[in-house]
DNA sequence: TGTACATCAGTGAACGCGCGTTCACTGATGTAC
DNA sequence: TGTACATCAGTGAACGCGCGTTCACTGATGTAC
């Protein structure tokens, strides 16, 4: 069943691949609204006029990075709230596993911060599609908690989008310390840890 | 003690503010990283060049936007967080304050959240500056209530910055709501209450 | 109050430059027989 | 396997345009006496 791809659409894939990264690069010290045709070829070594094979625009361009950034996100979502073990083991792991990835893919998270609010109106619109399913996702995977008896959708809704943007605020603090000292991200792993044991109580608490 | 400015610096302290409304209106639709001079210019109705005489540069420019939107938001920071009242009292109080900020000062709201993680370095750091700000207000609010007795005053930071950072994504949800039906401003405000009223939960339990 | 000079917000022409988009093209890859 | 034709990713020249910045300027406002 290996499904062999033509040379040629190696090829394109490839090129394309190397606008999406090239582009990520050039996204560290702007917004995607200023991100230039010109500017991205020149970054990839390709005449301007190639960029049209892959994209319409560059607003095209940021949606399909919004595709990559937070596709791969989904298992690590997943993982993180399907954790087992108690609520302090849970919390422990899901913000080191939120540090890992702002480690390993920062260019990822900076644009998802970045355009979420950012000045095309498609992108903003993807990211929050995106976020959306993120948001179902945890309450699906809440929704299997012994702890969400008595709870209902909307609550459990409500929780999830606590969590996610949450998620986000986290990864955008370790992703402002990267290129801090260490205990600078101690700092926000001690920060991010109480915010959310905080929230957790909060859980605990609902019905009471 | 009425001291009246020259009619120069009248002038020059009405043209700037022209420049300030006149940015904050093109920002509506992209970011300050590709705002270019002569638009803002254009938008005024004077040369180009009349621009130096008023900022170095755009970032220039945003820096001072930072200031006109955060600045006065102060006052309203404070009577959210000193408001009297049971704590659902307080909540919905808090909401609405936030709601009718928003109607107030779209603009601003905007421009704050599309450039608290935006491509202009200095801009981030201004307004990081001023929530950093804000954060230590609410802390300083919070220290006094009876409920704060037996916090440090890390944790109290801790929570400050998590009502900080709660206001500002349901600022955001107000503004995406600020054109729709009646009944999706009723959701946010909905959904916004209940998260509060969770963290409020988390918060009274935090020294069990 | 009047005069002479200084200040300075806003002007307008000019500059070199990079932008996005069009178009007809090339030559490697794909396909039909 | 070989041949003849189709496809299409990437090219390179050309376009008109708006950009940021410089400079010497103007004329209303401010100031010293």
């Amino acid at each position: 069943m290996s499904h062999t791809l033509g040379i040629r659409q190696a090829q394109k894939q490839k090129t394309r691949q190397a606008f999406l990264d090239a582009a990520l690069a050039l996204l560290e010290e702007q917004s995607l609204s200023s991100l230039g045709l010109r500017e991205v070829t020149r970054a990839v070594g390709v005449a301007p006029t190639a960029f049209y094979r892959h994209f319409r625009s560059t607003a095209d361009l940021g949606v399909a990075l919004v595709d990559e950034a937070l596709g791969s996100l989904h298992p690590m979502v997943r993982t993180t709230v399907s954790t087992t073990g108690d609520s302090e083991e849970r919390i422990a792991r899901a913000v080191e596993l939120i540090a890992r990835h702002v480690a390993e893919y920062p260019a990822h998270v900076r644009f998802i911060a970045r355009e979420r609010h950012g000045g095309v109106q498609i992108v903003r619109e993807a990211i929050r599609a995106q976020l959306h399913r993120f948001a179902e996702e945890v309450r699906a995977e809440l929704a299997k908690d012994r702890e969400a008896e008595g709870w209902s959708e909307d609550d459990l809704l409500m929780l999830a989008h606590l969590y996610v943007d949450q998620m986000l605020i986290t990864a955008s603090l370790f992703l402002e310390a990267l290129e801090a000292p260490e205990d600078e991200r101690e700092r926000v792993t001690r920060l991010a840890t109480r915010q959310l044991r905080l929230i957790t109580l909060g859980r605990t608490h609902w019905l009471d």
